[in-house]
DNA sequence: ATCGATAAGATCGAC
DNA sequence: TCTTATCGAT
């Protein structure tokens, strides 16, 4: 017989399986778990961000009741009693009994959870929110690692040397202080390019290398030359009171090892810390984690070696696959049921990630149903890939499905312009995801470096960057001059610029000097007297930035409406932060804000964007392009077999997005940086097992096969292999038979005669003013003007339910109706 | 100081 | 192909 004490921890088990009876076994498995180390290896799709907001909320609601042998005092049987109804009948416990559930339940405010980015930690906060109500989930900290570390250093950076209000550089800040050294050191940039600096810097710091130990430590001659400017580089940081995002995490780190009050009042303050996308943690964000997760070592990381593919930046796999070295004692738990793909798209994503060495092995099994074959499709160019693309969309749609289900996927961004021109061409609503963003375009830089010069006079660096900007007679030897000058008294350069007529090498300048000091004061007063909004509303106008685009007519014009968006941005933080909304809040913010962030996923346009972007998304709808030798995987890892690993895990991450249905493509030849290219079909095609695809070519270049030149054998004695060719695209044509897709062959063999030109064939000039048309995607509408445009027509229709809109002829898929229509 | 021409270089890119 | 950096001429 057990004792009621017994009754009651069995019971109180139950009723929290219950509690959490939406996920599966193993997920509240991971819940549950709350002390000690745990890796919890979550699959794509396998409800990764479901478990860490589940573990959060159970920590704070229950503590760990569930393993606890405990009770509190004063347990009755009526306890019992009532816990057992609750669970026969499913009702909620009354306030005492509710009471009595919990074991040491942690408060949220000793909960740390750190995600990559704003988008994660943002969602993580939301999910809290509704799960845990807003005030108690707001009080867990999730934050980027990021953003963490800048609230660790506003504290005590001092220590470290800097600061506490140090400005955060930003990639392009950093390349332009490596410019300067570089003029300074004499370096010659063919020998060590500017970037390769940066990433090697950067590199080293993810390690936790100071520059003693680098140039110690550096072998050849590039690395000692490294070593120096990583020297140079971190001094000059020092003087200007900057950090860049590297070093916000390599302080944290050394902060928290050398000063071990800080530490342990860290160490006191996050009893629980929670880290998502673990694999893409580096060294110094490993020991970060360390650091902070004391002697209870309750840290639980959530990640899938799968999907690493930031090594290039720093992220080193290791971690994970080390981490029960790292933590002793780690439980690890396998998130391996996906709720997301189907088995048909799960399996041909398990064959080409079982390719690669280096990984800790998990194979995904879903529930859902094979569902379609994955969807292969060989053009003949890539712009007979995209009229590919653009025509399955339209399937699609008179399927029912939305544009917003879709999501075109590449390797580099320099691929998205022939999807993306099709598309315009063709009245195709759609959304590029990354590529140039908002705030790194050159007007939004400016008028944030004026902003800055306000916030801190001696950041010489972003003075530099608008002393002529517009121009204003102040040159690059005035400039240099003024640095010169500037660094012989060891004050900022503003201040030597103050007092400019003092200084005989100035004497030209001093005028322009003075005039530029002017400016200065105007905006300080302005940042003094006005509301925020409205001082950033002026900057652009004290500045003469304004007038500047002004004078360029249609050129300005959209960088004039940038400014716009930019004003009202800072009205957005303003409105969102209140009271708290100040300048360097706002200037801290950009810095840590990135526009891939305010990705708008409710707009109902097809989603274009590269694959690294694509991590953590999900559609129903998922293409793949490109998939070609030397495109994908990318020539750069041509040579080293650990590249060719990281790209087959990004080829993973793209054939997981899907949810219904893959389409993967790749193009016989293919217009790439002006040049022509003959790429062969991707190896990661080849591992995908056969049963899994169903396999189209271009009717172009089935018509070649016919005519016995294969499509890369006549070409000018090259010897190709295409072994992969002739074993797959024999017997593929043949199998899409008589179904939909006669009419679209018909048209496709239309574009063979011009390789380049539009693939749907129709007569621009037959469609007239006063014509009844219907479109794919904007339904019916009356033709109202017709333009011929370079071979082609630009049309324009009236349409009933999305007004007017422009499309050319040949690319729209448009057809002509009836008389009445 | 600024314009125009010419040459070089070009992945993926959170914060 | 297209952008960005640098150089040389005005």
């Amino acid at each position: 017989m057990q004792s009621i004490e017994e009754q009651f921890i069995d019971l109180r088990r139950r009723y929290l399986e219950l509690r959490f009876g939406a996920l599966n076994e193993v997920q509240r498995r991971a819940v549950f778990k709350t002390e000690g180390p745990l890796l919890i290896l979550a699959g794509a799709g396998s409800g990764k961000t479901t478990v860490l907001v589940n573990r959060i909320a159970n920590l704070i609601l229950f503590g760990h009741a569930y393993h606890a042998k405990q009770v509190g005092a004063g347990l009755a049987a009526e306890d019992v009693h009532e816990l057992e109804k609750c669970l026969r009948e499913q009702t909620a416990p009354s306030p005492q009994l509710a009471a009595r559930l919990p074991v040491e339940p942690v408060r949220p405010w000793n909960i740390m959870a750190i995600t990559f980015t704003n988008k994660a930690a943002g969602e993580l906060k939301s999910r809290l929110a509704s799960l845990l109500g807003q005030q108690v989930g707001g009080d867990v900290n999730a934050s980027t690692f990021h953003s963490a570390c800048v609230r660790i250093l506003r504290r005590d950076a001092e220590k470290m040397g800097f600061p506490k209000s140090f400005t955060i550089y930003d990639t392009d800040d950093q390349q332009r202080v490596l410019k300067e050294l570089y003029k300074n050191m004499n370096i010659d940039d063919k020998f060590l390019p500017v970037r390769a600096a940066a990433s090697a810097i950067g590199r080293l710091k993810d390690r936790m290398i100071p520059p003693s130990e680098a140039a110690e430590t550096a072998l050849d001659a590039r690395s000692q030359l490294v070593a120096q400017v990583y020297a140079a580089y971190a001094k000059r940081c020092r003087e200007s009171g900057a950090m860049d995002f590297d070093d916000l995490i390599y302080y944290t780190v050394r902060l928290l090892r050398e000063q071990n009050e800080v530490r342990s009042y860290y160490q006191n303050r996050f009893q629980y810390i929670l880290v998502d996308e673990y694999q893409d943690t580096s060294v110094a964000q490993f020991q970060l984690v360390s650091l902070l997760c004391g002697p209870g070592q309750n840290v639980c990381v959530v990640g899938d070696d799968d999907q690493s593919i930031y090594r290039f930046r720093g992220a080193t796999i290791e971690n994970i696959l080390s981490f029960e070295l790292h933590f002793p004692g780690a439980e690890v738990i396998r998130l391996e049921q996906n709720y997301r793909s189907t088995g048909n798209i799960l399996d041909a994503a398990n064959c080409v990630i079982r390719n690669n060495e280096g990984r800790k092995g998990k194979t995904l099994w879903t529930d859902a149903g094979r569902g379609e074959k994955v969807r292969y499709y060989y053009a003949d160019s890539e712009l007979d890939e995209a009229a590919h693309i653009a025509q399955v969309i339209e399937e699609n749609l008179e399927q029912g499905a939305r544009l917003s289900d879709h999501v075109v996927l590449y390797r580099m961004n320099a691929q998205s312009s022939p999807v993306e021109n099709y598309f315009t061409r063709a009245g195709i609503p759609h959304k590029i995801v990354g590529g140039l963003r908002f705030n790194d375009r050159k007007e939004i830089r400016d008028l944030h470096a004026y902003m800055s010069i306000v916030s801190s006079p001696q950041d010489d660096l972003r003075l530099r960057r608008v002393i002529n900007e517009p121009a204003r007679k102040i040159g690059n030897t005035t400039v240099d001059k003024i640095a010169e000058i500037a660094a012989g008294l060891e004050v900022p350069m503003l201040e030597v610029i103050k007092g400019a007529e003092n200084y005989p090498a100035l004497s030209r300048a001093a005028k322009a000097l003075k005039g530029f000091y002017a400016l200065y004061l105007r905006l300080v007063e302005a940042e003094e007297e006005l509301p925020l909004e409205e001082f950033a509303a002026q900057v652009p106008e004290i500045t003469g930035y304004t007038d500047m685009l002004l004078a360029l007519g249609e050129e300005g014009a959209t960088r004039l409406e940038n400014i716009g968006q930019f004003v009202s941005n800072v009205k957005t933080y303003v409105d969102m932060n209140g009271e708290e909304a100040s300048l360097e809040g706002y200037l801290e913010e950009i810095a840590l804000i990135s526009d891939i962030d305010s990705y708008d996923e409710s707009a109902d346009r097809v989603t274009l964007m590269t694959l690294h972007s694509a991590k953590g998304l999900e559609f129903p709808y998922v293409f793949i392009v490109g998939l070609e030798e030397s495109i994908f995987p990318s020539e750069m890892s041509r040579f080293a077999p650990e590249d060719v690993e990281e790209e087959r895990r990004l080829c993973y991450v793209g054939l997981t997005r899907a949810k219904k249905q893959l389409y993967l493509s790749s193009a016989a030849t293919r217009l790439l940086y002006g040049q022509t290219r003959r790429n062969q079909p991707s190896r990661f095609l080849e591992e995908i097992d056969e049963e899994l695809m169903e396999k189209e070519s271009s009717p172009s270049l089935q018509a070649a096969r016919m005519h016995r030149f294969s499509p890369f054998g006549s070409e000018g004695g090259g010897q190709r292999q295409n072994g992969y060719l002739d074993r797959n695209y024999n017997a593929a044509p043949a199998k899409r038979g008589n179904s939909r897709s006669a009419g679209m062959e018909a048209r496709f063999a239309s574009s063979l005669s011009s390789a380049k030109g539009p693939v749907k064939k129709v007569e621009g000039g037959s469609f007239l003013p006063g014509d009844r048309v219907k479109h794919k995607v904007f339904g019916e509408g009356v033709v109202e003007k017709v333009t011929p445009v370079g071979g082609d027509h630009l049309i324009e229709i009236e349409f009933e339910k999305v007004g007017r809109k422009k499309t050319m002829a040949n690319y729209a898929p448009l057809e002509k109706m009836g008389v009445d229509g």
